[in-house]
DNA sequence: CAGTGGTCTAGACCACGGG
DNA sequence: CCGTGGTCTAGACCACTGA
């Protein structure tokens, strides 16, 4: 399949996530069944579980006993508890909702291009969008999304809005997010940021530089977060 | 071993957790052959492996093929790589000194017992410390540990400041910290924070709150750090 | 070389879900 | 009931390490 130092089970996974990445299966559908999946990649049934277990770890595949196996479907649920880590002082989860304020397509910035592997001059799509939690603005985003994985993306329309975005991604563009680099810092409030939020100027502000990256590992979105942490907190386990 | 409806994998692995965690073997020994191990649960040696999978990946145990598996060593290396996740501004890692500003040892408070699941009016030792990062103070924490725990534990002389504390924990307490829980927000600095990290009065600060677990999966340190982050960044990963 | 963990296979049996 | 994934076993062979 690829090279041959690799064992195995780890060049089934490989084939296997490269199938779903094209669209062999899409979200929601089954995947043949092990006896059959083994016997297309002519290796046993226990290498391709193995194989298996690597992708469910990385939540791209389901496994249910008696039913069979699918592609994960990003669901609001899902991704809100999986990628957005706000949450109120009590530990509770929160349920934001998003207004945009802008959108425009232009040629990436040093930094987007940095951050998203592009080609000098690429062209991104720049979403900026407030999230409020019980009606109070908590949190402003900018949004950078390149033009080539997302053609003809343009301002999410109010039904869209109610869902996340990482569904949108998917459902639309066939872009499954597995996993975020995030980069925390504190700042200060500026005037015009501040004003979004509800607060003054030098008010301070958890920033979060975010690039998310797709199942095949290429960074795809990235994300900048102001957040206003009196009411809630950002929440993250290490292991 | 335990409960009946667990996998036999599943109890094995938490048999194996349990005597690391009582100290049959301590960090950096050798446990005793796959075949060996497997015979002393009574169980095959493929289910021992999914056992010691699970150990593996929580960074219990380390397994070299041609040399053994021996319980997972804390290095100052190591922890500071996994478990502090500051870095530079173009995400270099980074290697504070620090340096012991008080220590006392007092009746928890209600944030103490909540965080560290403990009795009301348990005692816990408290060290504030400041951590500098090529000279410059970075970061202010406050830990506090369960008595119980960390029987006589004391101000770290200079020697022991330079490894990671987690090292301390293991090497003179038995307790290894497995994986951490944090609440981060922005805050501005107090007077006296902001006069230890070296900025004037509300300069903004990222706060963070963690909570330390050991192999049991029992809270064993609370710890809040003040980050000056202007010339560093904290660094996440969700996945 | 002997001994360790790593890979891969084949097959028996169990547990769950749905007709 | 049948078909699914989940567990557990036994054993062959490979790859790495250190004497």
């Amino acid at each position: 399949m690829t090279l041959q130092r690799q064992p195995l089970y780890a060049r089934a996974e490989a084939e296997l996530r490269a199938r779903i990445a094209r669209g062999d299966w899409k979200p929601g559908e089954s995947l043949p069944t092990e006896p059959a999946l083994a016997a297309d990649l002519g290796i046993s049934q226990g290498t391709l579980r193995r194989a298996l277990d690597g992708l469910e770890r990385q939540r791209l595949i389901e496994r249910r006993q008696g039913i069979g196996t699918h592609v994960a479907e990003a669901t609001s649920e899902r991704e809100l508890f999986h990628f957005f880590r706000a949450e109120t002082l009590e530990g509770g989860r929160v349920t934001p909702t998003s207004l945009a304020h802008s959108f425009e397509t232009g040629r990436a910035d040093a930094q987007e291009v940095r951050a998203l592997k592009l080609a000098r001059g690429a062209k991104v799509h720049r979403l900026l969008r407030e999230r409020r939690i019980h009606g109070c603005p908590m949190i402003l985003e900018l949004i950078a999304l390149p033009e080539t994985l997302f053609p003809g993306f343009t301002m999410p329309v109010a039904a869209e809005v109610t869902d996340e975005l990482y569904v949108h991604y998917q459902r639309r563009f066939g872009i499954t997010i597995v996993r975020v680099e995030e980069k925390l810092q504190a700042v200060t409030a500026t005037a015009m940021i501040g004003k979004t939020l509800q607060r003054e100027e030098g008010w301070p502000l958890l920033l979060i530089h975010r690039v998310a990256f797709d199942v095949m590992d290429r960074p795809v979105e990235r994300r900048q977060s102001w957040l206003e942490t009196t009411r809630i907190r950002y929440a993250v386990e290490l292991r």
